[in-house]
DNA sequence: ACAAAATGATACAATTGTAGTATCATAATA
DNA sequence: TATTATGATACTACAATTGTATCATTTTGT
């Protein structure tokens, strides 16, 4: 089971590197250097993060990406919704009419109270709190294990 | 995204049709019919669960299954487990030589903390919570929304 | 004008996991 | 020994994930 795709993954990191950018904008040929992942992949990734809003981007020479959005306004759940959906730990398989507790469904109850929790704190994750903490890492250089 | 797939999910109600038995067994067509499901699927089901040893069978005529341990000591995450592998909530995607961050990465630092919350709570619910909740309700003919 | 460097759009392919089917062997009972 | 049950196992179908490949379009510099 995973709560996050190579998809998301991707696009945080690329959002991360994004980010930390002292350039104005930042090509895809320069972030498949940075994050070492398939080119191709990445484009694509990156024309969605864009067509979302979450980035802006100019074509041309001398043109790449930048953020259309603050770190800090960026949250996890932000881009797990645009590559994977609505975040829903749970999917009740059983059709209405085959389900004895359709209407009082314990596990249903317990796994719903779960997905809200988990929600918040994916809430609480935003680009800018994943660049910080690593950076203040970086600088101290103090890693962790 | 799925936290439970259907083959849990079955095994799940099928398990919770077992604990409320009467009889000292129950064949799979008897479950067939209790829960609607593929009879095919449901005994692959049924033959792994008893594999890993939370049921018991009886072969031949008047044979089926029964629990092989209490209904308090079936955990959600023992049948996700089994049919789910183990519960992760994170897997990184990333390879150790091309992750900046191998040492002290944020990302998964928060999602691992996520994990764990979430697995204390899937323990928590057990096949007799499931079934106890269910019959009061039942009970009651109180049926919520 | 034109070549180069960038993104935009889109269709296709490979891999994997989930979900489900089918078949035959084996055991227990009446 | 026929019937009723599970055991074992191989196969198929479908969907999501994870990519790849191609060509069009826009911008910039010469």
């Amino acid at each position: 089971m995973k709560l996050i795709t190579r998809n998301t993954d991707y696009a945080v990191r690329a959002l991360c590197c994004i980010a930390e950018q002292k350039q104005e904008v930042i090509s895809a040929d320069q972030l498949v250097k940075s994050l070492k992942m398939p080119r191709p992949f990445l484009r694509k990734i990156l024309q969605t993060l864009n067509k979302e809003g979450l980035l802006n981007s100019s074509m041309g020479k001398g043109g790449g990406f930048a953020l259309a959005v603050s770190p800090e306004k960026i949250t996890l759940t932000d881009v797990m919704e645009i590559f994977q959906g609505p975040t829903r730990l749970n999917e009740c398989k059983f059709r209405k009419s085959d389900c004895p507790y359709i209407n009082d469904c314990f596990l249903k109850k317990k796994i719903d109270e779960i997905e809200k929790e988990v929600i918040v704190k994916l809430k609480a994750i935003t680009i800018a709190s994943i660049i910080k903490k690593e950076v203040n890492v970086d600088d101290k250089e103090v890693r962790g294990l």
